[in-house]
DNA sequence: TGTAATATGTCCACAAAGAAACAAAACACG
DNA sequence: CGTGTTTTGTTTCTTTGTGGACATATTACA
């Protein structure tokens, strides 16, 4: 069978259980995913995830910070970093709103709208390339599958 | 429809285009199986990672340091620090081959040999319950799929 | 053989992310 | 009202993982 064909590793090794382990699966496929993010899009000027928090405050203006974390599945003390250099960079605009003053409503600033504006085309047109070992017919399985192991809505028809 | 069902978040927010990236998914449902897993298995003694390299290594002995690390894609130096912890605790032996005075061979000790005796069983029975979204057969679709994606190879009949 | 190039693991400095304790505001409710 | 509990975000400390330079061993090859 298969000669030399480029693997996830050259080396032929024995994985045993775990080629049936979920979590290890998801794992190895999550650091897969985000080594061939970075190696194709070089730089949005922000890491993954700092692009997917500006991402979600643009769809969600007015979101507070511990929700953010929440969905994101980041412990709120991480998120207070994150916030935090987002502001610094003007790409994020806090504000405490007068009827709960300990939260924070986040919303994008002109620059971290226009920053989406710009970037958000490549970053889905990225996103559907896969890794060319899934058709599209496959991936697109794959994705239906993930939404509803994480108990997300379907894709937007957008 | 839904009225209160148990999501990842309480708080319905708006994923936008985010639901069609198959990174942001791989990511989150990773967290979330990591979570579960954590939860449901209240520690082996060591980390989830620190497991696997120890699998490994007894599906593969005398694998050295940096193929197993390659093969986990995770970098050498971290390695070298897993590596070293497992040998502290007793589970990990390393040689020095021969033929090739740079490199590592790994092998279980006694103790990391019966380690895995005990807990694999458990490990891999825990493994099929998944997160109870998705059923036996989208849960095995899930697996197959990310199986390709990674270029693995199909799953032991074992 | 000798010299450059590569492979392997390690060291050090740092970044990403979590855990736990904390402060301030809001809430519950006697 | 006042006092205890919960929520929200922050601070501090630790763990996990990376990046890059390095030392040593091996290989390529003139």
């Amino acid at each position: 069978m298969a000669e030399d064909m480029p693997q996830v590793a050259s080396t032929g090794i024995d994985y045993g259980p775990l080629l049936g382990s979920l979590g290890f699966l998801l794992r190895l496929a999550q650091l897969a995913s985000f080594e061939e993010f970075y190696e194709s899009l070089p730089s949005f000027g922000m890491s993954a995830a700092e692009f997917s928090v500006v991402l979600l405050i643009g769809q969600n203006p007015g979101i507070r910070q511990g929700v953010l974390a929440q969905n994101l599945m980041i412990k709120r003390a991480h998120m207070t970093k994150m916030i935090r250099a987002l502001e610094d960079a003007g790409h994020v605009q806090r504000t405490i709103p007068d009827d709960d003053r300990r939260s924070v409503e986040l919303r994008l600033t002109d620059k971290g709208a226009e920053l989406m504006a710009h970037n958000l085309a490549q970053f889905t047109a990225f996103e559907s390339r896969g890794k060319e070992s899934l058709n599209k017919t496959e991936e697109a399985e794959l994705r239906r599958l993930l939404r509803k192991y994480l108990r997300l809505p379907e894709e937007d028809p957008a």
